[in-house]
DNA sequence: CGAGATACCTTGACAGGTGAGGTATATCCG
DNA sequence: CGGATATACCTCACCTGTCAAGGTATCTCG
């Protein structure tokens, strides 16, 4: 893991309903699908991940239910729910504003970043 | 203050850190400067700019002395250290690859985001 | 004189994240 | 068969950053 937690801190819920936008999922997966599309760069503390499902599913933001297996290592499936949905919404809309705003102030003025413009390409 | 501390967390170090590359500074006038900044979106509370003040300065990455008023308000005034010269270009480099990594886990693929590619203007 | 702005500081509490530990099943290899 | 490894879940105690609430002192304006 190469970025450091405090950085992505605040946006583990927005990670993990984004996960759960794209469909029904469960904890190990979910976490190991970070891993990969961040390219190992990134993948949650497994305490963090169930205790952002748990603080989730308290705020009615997703529901869980176990999977079908009676064999094998017994699943549980979380589903995005409405309120869970615009609550993403929400996420999302303050992600883009705290961008900005982060982007503007840890800019000073000798220092060139970004090519020297303002137009960044993630 | 319209964003919400957790997104900012674990940048409020860069932050003073950036405006102390601009020169020397004190407490209030930099949470004041960086509420104009941000046209009033966002400003440390004070115990947390304090805080950072505190934790940087234990860290080696500031240095504070007090202005030379012996008549008004007394204002502790910091200045950035070689060390924190470092310290703000790893942060600079650390938040440019968070942005990326969180751009990517919090986009879903049903949410056209950004144009619906992936160019984004801060 | 009082109000408000400037300017600094401390304390205790809270919430999110984490390290360390635990449980159980399935598969693969020798 | 036994051991290692991967899958898959969970809990507890702790740490750190932030903040609400409180405090002090000075200056200016009316």
């Amino acid at each position: 893991m190469s970025i450091t937690a405090d950085l992505i801190r605040g946006h583990t819920d927005a990670i993990i309903l984004a996960k759960l936008m794209d469909g029904d999922g469960y904890g190990y997966s979910i976490n190991k699908s970070i891993k990969s599309e961040t390219g190992g760069q990134y993948e949650l503390k497994e305490a963090t991940l169930y205790s952002v499902f748990r603080r989730l599913e308290g705020d009615g933001l997703i529901v869980s239910y176990w999977g079908d297996g009676d064999i094998g290592a017994r699943r549980r499936y979380y589903s995005i729910t409405e309120a869970g949905r615009r609550a993403y919404s929400s996420h999302i809309e303050e992600w883009n504003a705290a961008c900005k705003i982060i982007n503007r102030l840890i800019r000073c003025s000798s220092e060139s970043g970004m090519g020297g413009n303002d137009e960044y390409y993630l």
